[in-house]
RNA sequence: GCCCCCGUAGCCCAAUGGAUAGGGCACCAGCCUCCGGAGCUGGCUUUGCAGGUUCAAUUCCUGCCGGGGGCACCA
């Protein structure tokens, strides 16, 4: 809908630009040429700025050497005088303000529109075609099946899962995608800590080494395992390699499925899990070498092999076979990336904690190698949280095993509170996330605020009885009021705060604007009474807020948050 | 050594390069015969420093100061 009126604002204003254009006696061919990049379209802060407003003439001004209030009036005279006459102009009025902006005030009947646009619609409403319908691949979490999620791990899963509906609303198709690492290095460090924690059980005396896996849930696994009176039995006909791999292979499963339900408890749900093992185990890594090496972007040097990601702006460059001949981290990473591709995916969006930002240059590097242009990856780097309990921020470190993790933030505030307090801030910033505020059930904890606002309207709704059913017939020209329109013009505004989450593939910004869409409600509800012996007011009211009741619910929605009824 | 994020009011934070830099907390003063007071209204004080680009800089670039975090043939 805000899509809608957008399309139609730009195609007229860039038909009156072009007019005007023309009208002048010598314009360099930049003019036109440059129009599409300067033609920008804003909802401005100050309502007396027009419903949307462009700064296109002064930027048009240095091209064109004239008076940037001059180029406004010109463009705004033709563009009043080509709307006139037509009744699908949305546009109202045109005001030129300032230094030489363009205001536009849209027509009554397009808020009208949209009222009953959503009120039909409901869920459908915020979607629009900005993706073209284009294949995107969001992988997200990843983590190393090692341990259970941490704090780290569940902001990642609340931004991705919120980015995915954020994108999918925007018109793109989006699949979810879990990196499983279920070999390696770290994996195998798995597999011996729990060896180890086995053996300790069984009397024998270990020494256990810093850099393996420290937490609790070690010794539970070891345990599980050891209590087990045919399980030990099993084992203990192993030779030690074949144990080493019956450790490990327990360990992972186990692991996953804890992580597995952490993520689905947390209301993140992926399409697809894939496994590296398997990626490995299909020849991927060795197909991708060759096909790089082929292209000359390979080398032997100081026994291991290079990736030759200079080539192409990074730094160094860097090891994809180690001299010990087994695979550093990016060579795999390499072969996943190339079958995303092969997959058909356009565009490969990837969700990355801050470890590991330095990656970034070699990995678009490498799908540069593989003949994609670098803009078809993007990396967003989430920032860590950092938990605070009265005051005191709680500790949080992966190696030693005493880090804060998902589970515990969940079984403390709760998934809604705990998936908008993720999202709070943006997403490359840091993010301090109180507890206490998030468990608060008072206005101070935005998520309530929110909430609260939703179930207020849905109890008026239910007061309302027959006046509710009748709602798509609804005299919307009574809404006249200052806080009526400042209702309308929020609902509106949602098309185009999707957008700009969308193309910041950042979904922070909901959580701001249903702030203020509730802030908005809240605001009209103590100065209007709906339910009034007026039925056709009543009527106009009750479509007024039911628009806003779908409006919050769809943006909780695509954050992750659930919007009751009643609380 | 290299890299990332952040410096906005007493405190926490907004602002896709635009117009008079917004909101919350706290503080002070108000609002219930009325659809949910988990709400609303009014008042108060601000862009770390120095340059640069631009018609326009909180935003982009360079340097500095301060805070947080990360990286090495680990993943």
């Amino acid at each position: 809908m805000y899509r809608k009126i957008e399309l139609k604002l730009r195609t007229l204003l860039a038909e009156a630009t072009e007019s005007y254009l023309a009208s002048l006696p010598a314009v360099s061919p930049d003019a036109k040429n440059t129009l599409a990049d300067i033609l920008n379209l804003d909802i401005p802060k100050e309502k007396e700025f027009g419903h949307l407003s462009t700064s296109l003439a002064l930027r048009l001004a240095g091209i064109v050497r004239k008076n940037p209030k001059e180029v406004a009036a010109g463009i705004a005279a033709i563009l009043k005088a080509d709307s006139a006459g037509e009744k699908s102009s949305p546009i109202k009025d045109i005001e030129i303000k300032g230094a030489g902006f363009l205001n536009i005030f849209l027509k009554d009947e397009v808020f009208f529109d949209l009222l009953r646009f959503v009120n039909t619609r409901e869920k459908d409403f915020g979607k629009s075609d900005l993706g073209q319908a284009k294949r995107v691949l969001l992988e997200f979490v990843s983590a190393n099946p090692t341990g259970p999620l941490s704090v780290a791990h569940a902001r990642q899963a609340a931004v991705g899962d919120a980015l995915a509906n954020v994108l999918s609303y925007a018109g793109y198709l989006v699949t979810k995608e879990y990196y499983l690492n279920d070999e390696g290095n770290q994996i195998n460090i798995l597999g011996r800590s729990i060896r180890l924690r086995y053996c300790e059980l069984s009397g024998e005396k270990i020494d256990f080494p810093d850099d393996h896996y420290q937490g609790e849930y070690i010794i539970d696994l070891a345990r599980a395992l050891w209590t087990d009176d045919p399980t030990r039995e099993k084992i203990s006909k192993l030779d030690l390699k074949q144990r080493d791999e019956l450790f490990l292979e327990y360990g992972v499963a186990k692991i996953l499925k804890v992580i597995q339900d952490e993520l689905a408890d947390f209301g993140v749900n992926f399409d697809v899990w894939y496994s590296q093992k398997v990626l490995g185990k299909a020849g991927k890594i060795e197909e991708v070498l060759g096909y790089l090496k082929k292209r000359g972007y390979i080398y032997e040097s100081e026994g291991a092999v290079w990736f030759k990601s200079t080539e192409f702006g990074d730094d160094k460059d860097r090891v994809v076979r180690k001299s010990d001949g087994s695979y550093t981290y990016l060579a795999p990473d390499i072969a996943y990336h190339k079958d995303k591709f092969e997959r058909g995916y356009e565009k490969l969006v990837n969700i990355w904690g801050p470890d590991h930002h330095g990656y970034i240059p070699r990995m678009k590097a490498a799908v540069q190698a593989l003949g994609k242009d670098k803009d078809a990856l993007s990396v967003i780097i989430v920032q860590l949280a950092t938990l605070f309990r009265a005051g005191q921020p709680a500790p949080m470190s992966t190696r030693k095993g005493q880090y804060v993790t998902l589970r515990e933030v969940l079984t403390e505030v709760g998934r809604d509170a705990s998936r908008f307090f993720f999202l709070m801030r943006k997403t490359d910033s840091h993010l301090d996330f109180d507890l206490e505020l998030a468990k608060k059930q008072t206005s101070e904890n935005p998520v309530y605020y929110i909430q609260y606002a939703h179930a207020r309207i849905a109890g008026i709704l239910a007061g309302a009885g027959p006046a509710a059913a009748d709602i798509n017939n609804a005299d919307l020209s009574l809404l006249k009021e200052e806080e009526e329109e400042d209702l309308m013009k929020a609902i509106f505004e949602f098309g185009y705060c999707l957008e700009v989450c969308a193309k910041q593939l950042d979904p922070y910004g909901l959580t701001t604007y249903l702030q203020s869409l509730a802030a908005a409600f809240h605001r009209f509800y103590d100065r209007h009474k709906v339910l009034s012996p007026d039925a056709d007011l009543t009527g106009a009211r009750l479509a007024l807020i039911r628009a806003v009741k779908v409006t919050l619910a769809n943006g909780l929605a695509i954050l992750g948050v659930s919007s009751p009824e009643r609380m």
